[in-house]
DNA sequence: AGTATTTGACCGGC
DNA sequence: GCCGGTCAAATACT
């Protein structure tokens, strides 16, 4: 632990002296007549280093470092360790595997919290993010003080593989994008991106319901589905919500799972003339500081997914790898959120 | 028909 | 008794 305590340490120093010298770099284009491009690309490169600072900060710094927006408090088993931290691969499965293995009873089980921000569509209905596992909706209930009823999820394959994660899922009142979601219980079901094809998730079903007439015709009437940008979602709200953030790029999707831009992008990559244009349309000045949650047009999902398939089989594709040309990676193409500062001109980084 | 969601009832902690 | 959490019958969906 203290190995890797120091590694972070070790990174984040690293972190900020490239930030540095991106700086001084800058400094420098900035004195000589350099292009644009350049200096946007040092100002990106600057602005993703102490991103990436700023992270190893909130996740892997000291034990009193906040680790994130969380703190619905009475999670009190919560130990700096034990919380998402960031939503990354990693986010403390081990953490709770291990605390979870010390207390069987559902209360000590080990509970964290996540913030969630979704883009309200157009019919301004929408739901939580997709997590990579699936789960049954037990209950709901009216919370009092709460504008919004909690729902009560529980993992699919509680009986079958008696894996007893829970969430709960509460609408925050005063961002209604928002959603908070507390995760009870580690998964101990081997669906978290197996090869079985799990049923469609609540979130994702609860959408369908309310959008059942709606969803599927308007993707279908946005016509030009070969032009990714014409599917291309923006949303520049919320920007304080950034704590979901994993890394300055990574797709985060599910609480023990997100890909990383390369396997994404290698994954797409055959398709070069897609992606020139994905890259470009993020690079309109309108992109420019901002957290971005855009949703993968079909043609994107089908790179990833292999055939064409109805909203609600995309969607819940994140939960199968049968569907994904990338073995086991576990990962959503549902509306995911960039990192504003990811320098997606840098000609290196997709190479 | 099988599976998922809804929702009122019930239970336990405070 | 109140409230959050869960159960389970009814209902909806595929």
């Amino acid at each position: 632990m203290d190995s890797g305590k120091s590694w972070e340490q070790k990174s984040l120093v690293n972190e900020i002296i490239e930030g540095m010298e991106l700086a001084k770099q800058l400094r420098l284009c900035l004195n000589a007549k350099s292009s644009a491009d350049t200096k946007q690309f040092l100002v990106q490169r600057i602005l993703s280093s102490y991103e990436k600072a700023l992270l190893m900060l909130k996740c892997g710094g000291s034990p009193q470092s906040p680790i994130r927006a969380i703190a619905s408090a009475p999670e009190s088993l919560m130990s700096a360790n034990e919380g998402p931290c960031c939503v990354d691969n990693n986010r403390s499965l081990q953490d709770h595997q291990d605390l979870t293995a010390v207390s069987k009873k559902r209360k000590e089980m080990a509970k964290w919290t996540e913030h969630v921000t979704r883009v309200i569509s157009e019919n301004g209905i929408e739901g939580p993010h997709e997590d990579g596992h699936s789960w049954r909706k037990y209950g709901q209930k009216d919370i009092l003080g709460a504008k919004y009823p909690r729902s009560y999820y529980r993992c699919t394959y509680l009986f079958t593989q008696k894996c007893r994660a829970r969430k709960k899922v509460q609408r925050s009142d005063e961002d209604p994008t928002v959603f908070e979601i507390t995760y009870e219980g580690k998964h101990t079901c081997s669906h978290g991106g197996s090869s079985v094809p799990p049923p469609p998730s609540p979130e994702k079903q609860e959408r369908k319901r309310h959008n059942h007439n709606n969803t599927y015709q308007q993707q279908q009437s946005q016509g030009n589905q070969m032009s990714f940008p014409t599917n291309l979602r923006v949303n520049t709200e919320n920007l304080d919500d950034r704590e979901n953030t994993a890394s300055p790029f990574s797709f985060t999707s599910s609480p023990f799972g997100s890909i990383s831009v390369d396997a994404f992008l290698s994954s797409m990559l055959d398709d070069k003339s897609l992606f020139d244009h994905f890259n470009q349309s993020l690079l309109s000045p309108a992109a420019g500081g901002s957290n971005y949650y855009f949703e993968l047009p079909s043609q994107m999902r089908n790179i990833a997914g292999n055939e064409q398939r109805s909203e609600s089989d995309i969607i819940s594709a994140n939960n199968s790898s049968t569907n994904s040309p990338i073995p086991d990676m576990d990962f959503s193409l549902e509306p995911v959120e960039l990192d504003s500062y990811f320098p997606f001109d840098c000609p290196g980084f997709f190479l």
